[in-house]
DNA sequence: TGGATGGTTCGGCTAAGGTCGAACCATGAC
DNA sequence: GTCATGGTTCGACCTTAGCCGAACCATCCA
């Protein structure tokens, strides 16, 4: 009777709106604290470290315990992905609604997607990237080409940054208010890290959207194509 | 304060274990009653439609009237994406038992995925495509490509088949057993009926499973690539 | 050592929602 | 018209689980 996987099992910690609420507040890959979390979702401490055990037993969450404190962060790019997914989809569902993506603009343009760049902005350079050459689009995944690799060093990476490891370099990431993929993995977070250590964008102390500086937008405008079209299949 | 998009409404309604196995059985793409889908789950009647009710009204279900009969489906592929999606997630959470993928061998090689090819044989198939260079990947999805194209007509697809239309021709669906992707889209559907016409597949009246002829083995051995590498990015 | 603070556990309250039988409504068959 | 059948609605029951205050434990600080 039970031989299917147990969506139910991996819904119900998200089906309450608590628990949703904290989940989001940690999509923008920092670590929070018990009482942050439940001050976010509005809950008092026995609550929240309630919802927080259940979340992390499920496997959405990871803890880690640093003195008295306990930080919360997203398991995994993993389930980041699912849940910008499934935002995605909830964009749309709301028929009655036609309220589509983030009210903010400023979450519109950029924002943090667990670790990485997301929003207007993060598509433009994923769809910048492909349509270069620098992205190889495979059925698994994705691959940064030779040229890619090239760029990637001009851009101040390192060949170590580059080098292959376990975890993905890169990866599809599901843009929730654009509907269009941008790029995650570890490629992802390391164009963030170096946009940021260029004075391109910077993180507010809350939310997710990042702030791009002037200087950014002059630079970003010079290196990655505005509106990039798609790499045409081969004649 | 619910400035966010309510992830909580949309897992809300798969949280339920009855709801996750009705949803289940209507991975298939064939529609069912509501009293099949209440016998699926273990219900009566009454629960049965308030539960089908609950799915309708957010958007995972379609219903359509026959007579004294309701007929319920997935609402779109992309609903279909996103519970394969919750598959194959769902398989790798439980870190206490390694019960990866399906039990059942039949259903790993070769089922269906609301209405193309999904298993073993679909992941087959979709590397061989790519790697003939008959599949384009590109940010936003998938085309197909000339040579493609001619492939499709050799098999027996006509223009109109593979003429533009409001819905997307190809389409990455990741599969759940295989953890990579399958074709999905209009093509992954006309794909399988081609299949079936030509004798290759048959559908059983129970469940997601499909049967693959002797001479649909011999033949997919001919068309198909076995184990197809993935197309290198560009040196 | 004592106090402040972050987090967990417990107990009790309450609301939400899943389940079923029974009544009811519609459709189709005879 | 009458009956059988698929589906919905209603009412009653009951379990689940969210919420909070209070007690408790652990850590850090003075």
């Amino acid at each position: 009777m039970t031989d299917s996987p147990n969506i139910a099992a991996l819904a119900a910690p998200l089906a309450d709106p608590a628990r949703a609420r904290m989940v989001l507040a940690l999509m923008d890959g920092r670590a929070r604290t018990v009482g942050e979390l439940g001050a976010a979702a509005g809950l008092g401490k026995a609550s929240a470290s309630e919802h927080l055990a259940k979340l992390t037993d499920a496997g959405f969450l990871k803890a880690e315990r640093q003195g008295r404190h306990k930080y919360l962060t997203l398991a995994s790019p993993e389930v980041a992905g699912l849940i910008e997914a499934m935002m995605a989809l909830a964009g749309r569902t709301p028929a009655r609604l036609p309220q589509i993506g983030p009210r903010d603009p400023a979450l519109r343009e950029a924002r943090l997607c667990y670790n990485h760049l997301a929003g207007a902005l993060g598509v433009r350079v994923y769809r910048s990237l492909s349509a270069c050459g620098y992205l190889a689009h495979r059925p698994g995944g994705l691959d940064l080409t030779p040229s890619g690799r090239a760029f990637c060093h001009d851009f101040g990476l390192t060949e170590t940054d580059l080098a292959p490891a376990r975890t993905p370099l890169c990866r599809d990431c599901l843009d929730w208010s654009e509907r269009q993929s941008h790029l995650g993995g570890r490629l992802g977070r390391l164009l963030l890290q170096r946009m940021e250590a260029l004075g391109w964008l910077r993180r507010r102390p809350e939310g997710r959207a990042l702030i791009v500086t002037p200087e950014g937008r002059r630079a970003i405008g010079l290196a990655f194509l505005p509106d990039a079209e798609v790499p045409k299949p081969a004649a």
